[in-house]
DNA sequence: ATGAAAGCGCTAACAA
DNA sequence: TTGTTAGCGCTTTCAT
């Protein structure tokens, strides 16, 4: 194997505890000693083994994140945002990807498989409450991105009622009263795309309008083969949308790339509207109007609320029950509703902050640190 | 803490070895025995404990890939698919996102922060030759998409002074000769786009055609934002490029935006072509002519390299030195270069496989298994 | 086929 | 301030 403390104290003619009060500052070291066994640790090239340290800690300082697969930017941005607020507790983050599939959620729930990571950060697409309850494993979990209700379970995601809500009120301002939905009882948590589609409805409700099942179609996976298919169906109506918005931005490509493909002039013949913000949509052809949930505030309450909860602490408001974190997000208003005119700047390629700014159609909601409740 | 190896042995009324026997198969036990260890075993929600066990056996079942960021769909589909590979040796992956940045890179050569990896995986942006023997670690290390010559390290990679000659021989066939190139000097492996540069002249120099600097700008990071930039500035050239191969998808996708808006129509005002296939190319409008490497390829086979440096087995061929794998590519041909007509079949949406294979002009080269040399 | 005991490298408790 | 020792949970000799 390689160097161990015990050799490194041999060297330096110390005790192992002294060494070991050297590497971790775990108790104070006279400056001479602390000089000498630097100087040994330096020569072995001594590293501390993970294993050992974990075992005798009884942690592994590592975090897994769970989530569906990251072909998916929006969850590879997420990724990255994850993994630098758990660096900042210390934490490595290893990632899970479960495809979505159910039996692999359910697997992470039951903690199958092996005891690597002290918490657990779950981006779920199909187990929910009841599953939750369920769960006998012990490992710390918070959900990420999804709600559910009942308390039993630390969470963090946005409004997403009220943002489907703003992103149809949108379309409905421009005078589009055959809106489109894609993406609905997909992926992308149980729950999420329920209330999402619920927004959704109480827009039309307000505006007066009514509903059309059939501008509803279900969705399967959230990818952009799956709305180009659904928005090309969509067209097949008698009378096809005027405007669709779409629960996930690789939905909302997807069917961009479709209507281009069937002639249409988006957003002039079909606006188009998505979630996530990823950054192709900053860059597509028209770009793309899209809710931009704040991901750095997910990200780093989860993490927080995670952290809590390895901590022992009670984790956010008192003994109620677990906390729920609303992360802000804000509608950016781009080209697919608006027109190359109204949304772009002096540069035709807006960056991703100044473009929901500068359109006089944006509408934001939610803080971006994230509004607590219990 | 959790159940241990004990506590089920006592429940079973055995010994721990026994059912350390029956959790790991590691030797003959009893039918009778071994029943009723499962059912202690299942009664107690049994866990092994990782660190313990990587602690005796000296292996974490831990390997790292580190690349430069998820962001880009590059590497999130690369890491989708090392994943994979890695779980059928029984491994888990984790994914140590560096930003290209240099120190990090060189950190992790180092094996700095502590021993969490039975190898490692780099996808290396700013390392190079010198660095990797300067190496002292002894971590097992597999070079991921870079080609360093010496032989001491194994290495998987696509031929990519060939693939980048048949990029541009695609161009020059269309009738193009002003070709320019956005990435040169670039990231992705200090070697990468050199070789990508060189077999991009060598094409020019066998059609006859000069080279011009001015049609080959330096390069930063590989994101959209200069591929975007980068055009532009080409654009603003006295005789500017009637064509241009990026030596990364996503330099191609900022590139195709900007001279979309700068009022151009691609490919017929000027051609694009990328390298990695990316799926945001498959749904752009124009859809994005690319060089694809045979992803799975590399990925299963830097994954076998790893492995058999990590079990100690000589690697491949002899003991000549370290392994270099050559994963295949294609040429797949798409609208960007040719325009709508030609690139799409019945459906304006094309899968990934089909599209190069329907396309008269594609080429491919190198074989999906991968060619081992060394 | 099964059991007893040693020890992987580290840290926490106690002693000096 | 420094040293000694025990033990985390597991696998692995060596006995039986």
């Amino acid at each position: 194997m390689g160097v161990s403390l015990r050799d490194v104290a041999a060297r330096a003619g110390v005790s192992v505890k002294t060494v070991s009060n050297v590497v971790n500052g775990s108790a104070p070291v006279s400056p001479h000693t602390r000089e000498k066994v630097r100087r040994a640790l330096a020569e072995l090239g001594y590293r501390p083994n993970l294993s050992a340290r974990s075992l005798r800690r009884g942690r592994t300082g590592v975090v897994a994140l769970v989530l569906p697969g990251l072909d998916d930017p929006y969850f590879a941005e997420l990724a990255r945002l994850v993994t630098e607020a758990a660096a900042e507790h210390g934490w490595t983050v290893l990632i899970d990807q479960t495809g979505g599939r159910a039996d692999r959620e359910r697997q992470v729930l039951r903690g199958a498989g092996a005891q690597l990571a002290d918490g657990l950060l779950l981006c779920p697409v199909t187990v929910g409450r009841r599953e939750l309850a369920d769960r006998t494993d012990a490992t710390p979990l918070v959900l990420l991105g999804e709600r559910v209700p009942g308390g039993t379970v630390p969470q963090v995601a946005v409004d997403d009622r009220r943002a489907a809500y703003e992103a149809t009120g949108h379309l409905l301002s421009l005078g589009r009263t055959r809106v489109g939905v894609i993406g609905a009882r997909g992926p992308r948590g149980p729950g999420a795309a329920r209330r999402r589609l619920a927004g959704h409805r109480q827009a039309l409700r307000d505006a007066g309008l009514p509903q059309d099942a059939r501008l509803v179609p279900p969705t399967g996976t959230y990818r952009r083969a799956e709305g180009a298919a659904v928005l090309r169906r969509l067209l097949e109506l008698d009378e096809p949308p005027q405007a669709v918005v779409c629960f996930d931005d690789l939905l909302a490509l997807g069917a961009l790339r479709a209507a281009l493909s069937a002639g249409l002039r988006v957003p002039r013949d079909l606006a188009l509207a998505g979630f996530g913000d990823i950054e192709d949509g900053r860059y597509s052809t028209p770009t793309l109007t899209t809710v931009s949930p704040d991901k750095a505030a997910l990200a780093r309450s989860a993490v927080a609320l995670l952290a809590a909860r390895i901590d022992g602490a009670p984790g956010g408001s008192g003994d109620s029950g677990a906390p729920a974190v609303v992360a802000g997000h804000r509608l950016l208003v781009r080209e697919s509703t608006v027109g190359v005119a109204a949304a772009a700047g002096p540069d035709p390629v807006v960056p991703p902050q100044s473009s929901g700014a500068q359109s006089p159609g944006a509408q934001s909601s939610g803080s971006s640190t994230g509004a607590i409740s219990s």
